[in-house]
DNA sequence: GTCTATATCTGGATAGAC
DNA sequence: GTCTATCCAGATATAGAC
């Protein structure tokens, strides 16, 4: 997958996006045409991420967020009902994205290990697209209610389980080694996060996706390709 | 070094360290009686950690904290001078230590291979008894002010750093691949935080602190070592 | 649908008694 | 050194005009 097929793949939906989150919270928005709220939810939503990974989500009050969104107080407890609730929608759309653009990207793969790097790829590629939305959902979850952090959670567990998963059918075919699986994908799932969680670092390296990509994919191949697989690999 | 003779180089200062922790920050303390400070400095702090590690300092309330510390607000007011300072003193603490510890742990160890197991085993142990400061350092280093902030990248950077000496120590004498340094230290910083970022998810798996060192190493190792030294390495 | 104005409450911080 | 009482800025949330 090139970077720009990605892309594409994604951000044909920006709009469309929007439009999906709005009617998947339709009940909770007291808006009702479409087109309206649709651009709204698309100034919220943007001012949110940015000032909340700025300084915190509980940082930022609903007047920086009137003033940054370009619409009043009031205006906006129109699209939600309380500032938790707020937090609450955007979580839910950036775990609901992901997950859903992940399981299409390695959806009808077999060779294992191409699913792996499809996997690792389309991962690294998405969280430099959504990256306001990964750090988000990273930094906030322990700031949600119980139930809501309870499904955060095992969405996250439920993602790390798909390189899990793949890991084991490389082992069964025998050009994996016999490695712990869950701490490999646990592995694997750390060092994804890695590239937006510590963007800034990266990209003062000038270290593009592509290139930690195929580091992450080199790192992981080495530890896990059999002897004789890895031989076959080399130059 | 195994967990028990590191656990003792680090507890025993326990009291010893809130002292240090006092004498550091003196001028700005307004209370006298060494004993009396170092105490409430300790109930003051892990107050702290606990309830922002839960729902995030911005989040705890002067009220909050009064009520987990045991003291009240007036007091404890006569440790600090505003809240952005306790936030500043507990990272500067946390940062502080980790790098003291760590430095001292690998001095004196020439070979590069064995210097790079100290460093990763040492980080662990040490995240591992420090665990809620090493969480809230995380978790708060973006709610800094731009100075402290400054100083808290600084000092991450250094770390990652120490790292990247012993990678080089170790390709000039020929037992690590000539692999790009930044990237790799990167990914061992990446791997040692999420230890302590995700402990939850590796203590119900039950991966103890040795094992996931073990699995660190032998990750490491396996991308690192020239295929010579590997296969010397084996069993 | 959106705004302005405002009610209500919670937060950080201080003053002064003990 | 510590506590209680209190100040007041700034927070969330609502009401009602447009």
């Amino acid at each position: 997958m090139t970077p720009d097929t990605f892309k594409d793949l994604v951000t044909l939906s920006r709009e469309e996006m929007y439009r999906e989150f709005y009617r998947r919270h339709r009940h909770r928005i007291k808006i009702k045409k479409e087109h309206v709220a649709v651009g709204n939810l698309m100034r919220i939503s943007e001012a949110t991420l940015t000032l909340s990974n700025q300084k915190g989500f509980s940082a930022m009050s609903m007047r920086d967020l009137s003033s940054a969104s370009g619409l009043s107080i009031g205006a906006l407890y129109s699209y939600f009902s309380s500032k938790d609730e707020l937090l609450d929608m955007i979580q839910q759309e950036s775990l609901q994205l992901a997950t859903r653009v992940l399981d299409s990207s390695i959806a009808g793969i077999d060779d294992p290990q191409r699913k792996l790097r499809r996997a690792i790829s389309a991962h690294l590629h998405l969280s430099e697209i959504m990256h306001p939305w990964f750090f988000f959902s990273y930094m906030e979850t322990k700031n949600l209610k119980k139930d809501a952090r309870r499904n955060a959670i095992d969405i996250e567990l439920r993602m790390e389980n798909v390189f899990a998963e793949i890991i084991a059918e490389g082992q069964r075919s025998g050009i994996f080694r016999d490695v712990c699986r869950s701490l490999t994908a646990a592995m694997i799932k750390a060092l994804l996060q890695d590239w937006y969680l510590k963007r800034w670092k990266h990209s003062r390296r000038e270290v593009t996706v592509e290139s930690y990509a195929a580091f992450v994919v080199e790192v992981v191949e080495s530890y896990l390709l059999t002897r004789s697989a890895t031989e076959g690999q080399e130059t």
